[in-house]
DNA sequence: TTGCTATACTAACACGTGTTACTAACGCGT
DNA sequence: ACGCGTTAGTAACACGTGTTAGTATAGCAA
């Protein structure tokens, strides 16, 4: 039994009796090409007859694009998966690389080891571009990267460095969260990172969480901060260890939904109420976050447009076009719930639909 | 400012005063190739002063090998957001490909309209391998996979083909799942599937359903069966036709747990509580699920598991080694947790932690 | 006839690598 | 001197495509 050979368009070539230039100007569409009607046709049939597909190695090696780009994670393994936010990315970017006849390759870099792996990465031109969510401070491979000149778009912030990217405002986001608080009558207020202080978000986080206690004149008190890392688990464990300190508080402002449901658990086992005894904003709203018990209040982070904006910066980066911003902001929001219980003070009795605020914004064109 | 040119391995053979094909035969370490230590060391140094690194496309394109792996579901765009079930495979597949020096692209394929797309995407060798997750009965495309030789893995089963699988016997532990149920006593049992019929996974998870049903005497009743449509929304919305319609049930067995997650919202909007009023048995046991409230009793899937199993499968075809089993089952155990009642016959009281079970099965070992 | 333009194609090079077949040098026994 | 094996390395081809520069034909004006 023969292995069959390969069909290149040179065996279309040979049936449609044109030569492979012909076929190559055909089977790309090449604008300013003279091919009659006749012969296109021709070209065509032959190519759909013997099943041709273009081999996807030797067109990069010529046209120096391999069409694909990378959505790269400083995480170590096992932390994805358990990260809500990721699956709402890939949402958002396998739309637009559809789009753009493009395919998306997944990756993570250990922010410990092997910062240099996704410059390799793009050296080799496996990839086109990068798109890099979840910054860190201490990424310097990403700054090679900028100074190589690839095309790179955050989704996150680095302060510093003028790399193209799209983000929300971590910062007055977190603000506004624990303002939210402070306004239903908190003033002891613990909080819970979403990550290491490392990424930029979590630091961003915790700055808002300040300086809204800053701004209503509440002393910071660093026994009531703890540090999550994305999973459940971590706030879980952060909040055993908060409540076993026994030290007063009323509130908390959790830096991620996936965190804040292990902090809900571990104050559930504690024989606590939320919010009658600890009230609770969250920051992310995950899909899940508007059905879990009670519902998070929480702050809303486009994350399937951050990921089409960033795709869409990175595509236009590719073909050299001007951006017509090189930082974006998007718009986040406070998603008010039952989890800090601000609605809780309206009725006593089992939230109805309607009060269960379910609403999903979707939508939001881009750039 | 000139673009500075390509650093290829000509650059290297000339500095290191070599040929071209020392400086392959020296980077690609090839075992029967006489270099001796010397030049073997200029060589080296060479590469790593230049800052060489081997084309991908080049390679790719001689050696008729990508490096690159697929994973594809047969998913909506939209549907994608919501996988809490994706994050875990892509976790096990990252740990085995990064082992293997391999990459990971990553898409998903409208089960309607583009069949054909992943077919293209092996046959340009964008990538050399698929594992597909979650197939269904409908899928031409992957019997032309198999008829085309392309090394294809199964997450899931397709009965009738032959292709390589690694799967949990679906149809069993969903029966065990409402054994359990009838153990507790009931008799009038709900079930929302996971998702569509056409999914395999679904097809079988409503066999074990109605398998157990069977086995105990109880009629299956059509009016207490709808189907989820992978994410919470759809478990919200059809739980919420489900009560409407007044149609008597003690207990449910919900095949996802994160359409469970609606379910649950549903039926706390109804004023019902779990398991009080219904019980609640589910399917997966994503990370979260041991933190909502009630905690699920589900199905644990090892989905890190299955992905690195199909993985590791998926790279002997690429090496063209045997296949010790061709078909392979993993195990799942019904976790008990609070949702289905069966803790709460002992004590009324506020969970313990103890009684809370929050252990997580990890390891096992790759074939 | 010559010259010019437009049309419809094609020959040939370039992309950067892996690998096979071959060679040059050297040591060594006879 | 001769033959022969071993060591260390290289020349040259192949992979399949995109693209530039060039050619052949026809049409048409002068």
């Amino acid at each position: 039994m023969m292995k069959p050979r390969r069909v290149t368009s040179q065996d279309v070539a040979d049936a449609a009796g044109v030569s492979r230039t012909t076929v190559s100007l055909v089977i790309n569409k090449v604008p300013g090409a003279q091919i009659s009607e006749e012969t296109r046709r021709r070209v065509i049939a032959a190519a759909l007859e013997l099943g041709y597909v273009p081999d996807a190695a030797a067109r990069a090696l010529v046209s120096r694009r391999s069409q694909i780009i990378g959505l790269v994670l400083a995480r170590r393994p096992g932390q994805v998966a358990t990260d809500g936010f990721l699956t709402q990315m890939l949402d958002g970017l396998l739309e637009v690389v559809h789009n753009s006849d493009l395919r998306l390759l997944f990756d993570i870099v250990d922010p410990e080891h092997q910062k240099k792996a996704y410059l390799e990465l793009v050296r080799a031109k496996h990839i086109d571009g990068i798109i890099l969510s979840g910054p860190r401070f201490d990424d310097e491979a990403l700054l090679a990267l900028e100074k190589d000149k690839v095309p790179v778009v955050l989704i996150g912030r680095l302060p510093g460095s003028d790399i193209p990217s799209v983000d929300i405002d971590n910062c007055s986001a977190a603000r506004t969260a624990v303002e939210h608080l402070i306004k239903l009558g908190h003033s002891r207020i613990a909080c819970i990172t979403n990550a290491s202080l490392s990424y930029t978000a979590a630091a961003d986080r915790l700055t808002g969480y300040r300086t809204a206690l800053e701004g209503a004149g509440i002393p910071y008190d660093q026994r009531l901060v703890r540090f999550g890392d994305f999973n459940v688990e971590s706030g879980y464990k952060q909040m055993h260890i908060l409540l076993n300190k026994k030290v007063h508080f009323t509130a908390i402002f959790v830096a991620s939904d996936e965190v804040a449901l292990g902090v809900k658990a571990a104050i559930r086992e504690h024989g606590l109420r939320i919010p009658q005894d600890i009230a609770m904003v969250a920051f992310d709203d995950l899909p899940i976050s508007a059905y879990v018990d009670p519902p998070l209040t929480t702050i809303a982070v486009p994350a399937v447009q951050l990921a089409r904006q960033a795709s869409a910066m990175l595509i236009k980066l590719l073909k050299n076009e001007e951006l017509s911003h090189r930082q974006l902001i998007l718009n986040s929001s406070l998603q008010i719930r039952m989890s800090c219980g601000a609605k809780l003070m309206d009725t006593n009795r089992v939230q109805s639909r309607h009060q269960n605020n379910l609403s999903v914004n979707k939508g939001g064109s881009i750039e």
